[in-house]
DNA sequence: CGGTGTGAACGTTTTCACAGCC
DNA sequence: GGCTGTGAAAACGTTCACACCG
């Protein structure tokens, strides 16, 4: 899973229960499953036709519900349309989130493109680079601004969330200027870890860490294979 | 944090004790600063020195370490190289791991020139698109191939791992094929739920579930500061 | 009766204090 | 003296059985 963020953000909020964090993960699963049930024209679900759908199992997925609330129905399951604006309402999808991505390489490119971002209430509102061959291209709808007006560009477009798509070399100067400009909500795929005040939430997205995890369990099973090898042959 | 795998794998492996998958999760973190600190010379570290290069405690550091064994040496702290070899042999980093890419949009073709995996023992062996269009362009030293001859592809090329970065539509099927072609790692960018055999590793990284838990904890944030100021307000 | 919601048991992760070694 | 390594305690997350309600 990608990583815990460095600040945790307030521990006991002022209104409302928290949500623990592996919970909030798999709501955000539970909510793209109900997405795409609601276009099917599925209307009702069970716990135990939703969880089967998540990949999760039913008693984990009515706990993780039960954080926000009572929102089905005894002996008869979960109602799709509603269940799904509840959850996006606690997870405060129902508000305005306008991104900017930092860096218009492959990976900002691909995140500007993303179909996923749009069709659930995030709107990339600026895109960056460094490269003066870059400024200036179209993105889609979007044309690529240069990174020196960053402060500007971030104000006028009201962005309220971040991107941070650029080498690792220069990734911790440009989270530095968004914690200036007043973003406290940064995702990062640089592979460092970025410094910044506690009320800045960064998550952290490394694809070489989720492909050493895999190599970790790839060669124990390699060794075990081995182990029940020679423990087969010894046995013989 | 990305997510956790479908699959747990063995629970308790033959040989060698496991590793937690929180700790696992941090130790590539730690392997990636000890490499940073091997390149600019750095030859000794304290616990103290490296949990906050690398954002956490030191504790918590210690005890992850003391997972793999015992590589320091009291009063005196940790040797950077040995201990990075350390862990790169108990992640098994030692071994070759050939990781093929499976689709050639934007996002696998970042992914294909990524730096960071090369220099960690990930060679990118394959990189595979279903648009004609694509088919035979160079990314690198790579050359497209066409996604009709993957199994083939994936036999010539001893590919071991594999990353999706295909479309939520085709992610399934294509999902399926590898596994069938004896592929049991698989990093999937694809946000839907996969369906494998529990003996296949599949790891997802879903950039919309990243925003929105960042979108979340802004919420709280958000809802706590108005609810301060309406306590303000009703205080003065 | 069927399926949700949840308290209580269980297992895992984190924290901490300090024993142990250089 | 200083810093590592680790057991024991606390916090946290998951599982489960079943109370409860439509």
């Amino acid at each position: 899973m990608p990583e815990e963020s460095a600040s945790a953000g307030p521990a006991v909020p002022a209104h409302g229960r928290h949500i623990p964090p592996a919970s909030l993960a798999r709501l955000t699963v539970y909510l793209r499953v109900l997405g795409t049930m609601l276009t099917e024209g599925v209307e009702r679900v069970s716990s135990e036709e939703l969880a089967e759908a998540a990949g999760v199992n039913s008693p984990k997925l009515r706990k993780d519900l039960s954080y926000l609330g009572s929102y089905g129905t005894r002996g008869v399951g979960y109602d799709v349309p509603y269940l799904s604006g509840q959850i996006s309402a606690a997870l405060g999808l129902t508000l305005d989130w306008r991104v900017a991505i930092i860096g218009a390489g492959h990976l900002g490119r691909a995140l500007a493109g993303y179909p996923g971002f749009g069709s659930r209430g995030f709107e990339v509102v600026a895109l960056f680079d460094a490269d003066p061959l870059a400024v200036g291209q179209e993105v889609g709808w979007l044309r690529i601004s240069e990174v020196q007006s960053l402060e500007a560009v971030l104000e006028k477009t009201r962005a309220n969330m971040a991107v941070l798509a650029v080498p690792a070399e220069a990734a911790q100067e440009m989270c530095t200027r968004l914690v200036n400009a007043g973003i406290t909500s940064i995702l990062s795929f640089a592979p460092v870890v970025l410094q910044a005040p506690p009320e800045v939430q960064i998550r952290k997205v490394d694809m070489a860490t989720e492909l050493q995890i895999l190599a970790y369990h790839a060669q124990r099973a390699q060794v075990s294979a081995i182990a029940t090898d020679a423990q087969a042959r010894l046995m013989r």
